[in-house]
DNA sequence: TGTACTGTTTAACAGTGTTAAATAAATTTA
DNA sequence: TAAATTTATTTAACACTGTTAAACAGTACA
């Protein structure tokens, strides 16, 4: 009877391993490079096997995403709890969450559905600059007669684009919030950078 | 003679045919539905035949993505020139990049990688929400001894959540910037927000 | 008319996720 | 212990993917 418990424990020993063979293949290749038979050739067997543990790739990005969410959680329990004030709190949770995301960058990514440029090439591209241009143009105007340093004017650019692009991601990969939350959300912040720009 | 230029016209509009069609099997079906064989068949050819127009699968992509950009860019111009003032203009232009996100969702998703909850049941996983919960609970304590609604405590999760998974994408899909600019964009925005929560 | 060239398709390769059938190993039963 | 049954594992296959090489058709030119 205790060989059962044996068996019992290989095969959840074998579950545990095909999680980390398959971050270990994508933090080597990236997620396009993971696929059920180099799982399996990682943990020494042939690609049907995994089929005995999880019913699909999907399933072991699901479960990858779910041991993300925890880690997450568990990362920023302890950050909160090296603070008292609620403000210190927040910054420190936050801070914690950022160093998540680069720490565990693959888990993020499948976590948040952020795929790292499609086309590799992407960042070569001219036209991928011209939004950008437009924008900077007018924050260099609007913060006259303050000529504002490169330095500067990036720091403004990147504040408006990261909660217009992250409230975006967020509408687009999960269920999206009502309208008049996002409105409000982007008037808010909108406004607050353009009021801190004019000082 | 002429009918050179006509074989270059009708190789134009193939060219583009073959974009016009990728858009329409991807709105259909989204991004992991778009095959070349699928493509083929829209335009009434088979596979082998776009290799004469673009290289790789990729490079169809990266000319969806510059399209994108030169749209994008487009937009932006428009909303600027229908202000005047400097503050009115970037409103305007974040709006505009907002409408463009939704009204070419699947343009911003191949520009900005943003990708489509990869294992569809992911909002539906319980431990998705703790990390929320974590920092919900946080702003709540904040805001004491005022009691925020859950639409207001919303409002601010979210707008803190855009910054830092906007700035995360940003540097995780495109080249980064410097340490020292995420930090101080970061810093700008998390105390900004928290001093728009005191009041 | 025959030759070169261009447009187009068929066939194939190596890879993907996944499933069904075949085989090897272990366990239970007689 | 020998046979029967169950379990573990693999091989083979299907339908798909991007991509390439070879074959075939059609047009233009000599």
């Amino acid at each position: 009877m205790a060989s059962k418990d044996r068996i019992l424990r290989l095969k959840e020993e074998t579950r545990c391993n095909i999680l980390d063979a398959s971050l270990k293949i994508v933090k080597e290749g990236g997620w396009d490079a993971l696929s059920m038979r180099k799982i399996a050739d990682e943990i020494e067997y042939t690609a049907p096997i995994i089929y005995e543990y999880y019913a699909s790739k999907d399933a072991i990005l699901m479960e990858l995403t779910r041991k993300g969410f925890l880690l997450l959680a568990k990362q920023l329990e302890e950050a909160r709890d090296r603070h008292r004030l609620p403000e210190k709190q927040l910054q420190a949770m936050w801070s914690a969450y950022w160093d998540f995301a680069f720490a565990e960058r693959e888990l993020y990514q499948v976590m948040y559905g952020v795929r790292v440029s499609c086309c590799e090439m992407a960042k070569i591209m001219p036209e991928s600059e011209m939004p950008m241009d437009l924008i900077w143009d007018v924050i260099v105007e609007l913060m006259l007669p303050h000529v504002g340093t490169e330095e500067e004017v990036c720091i403004k650019y990147y504040t408006f684009w990261s909660v217009i692009h992250g409230l975006i991601s967020i509408n687009m990969v999960n269920r999206g919030n009502t309208d008049e939350t996002n409105q409000e959300v982007l008037k808010t912040a909108i406004t607050g950078i353009i009021r801190s720009i004019k000082g």
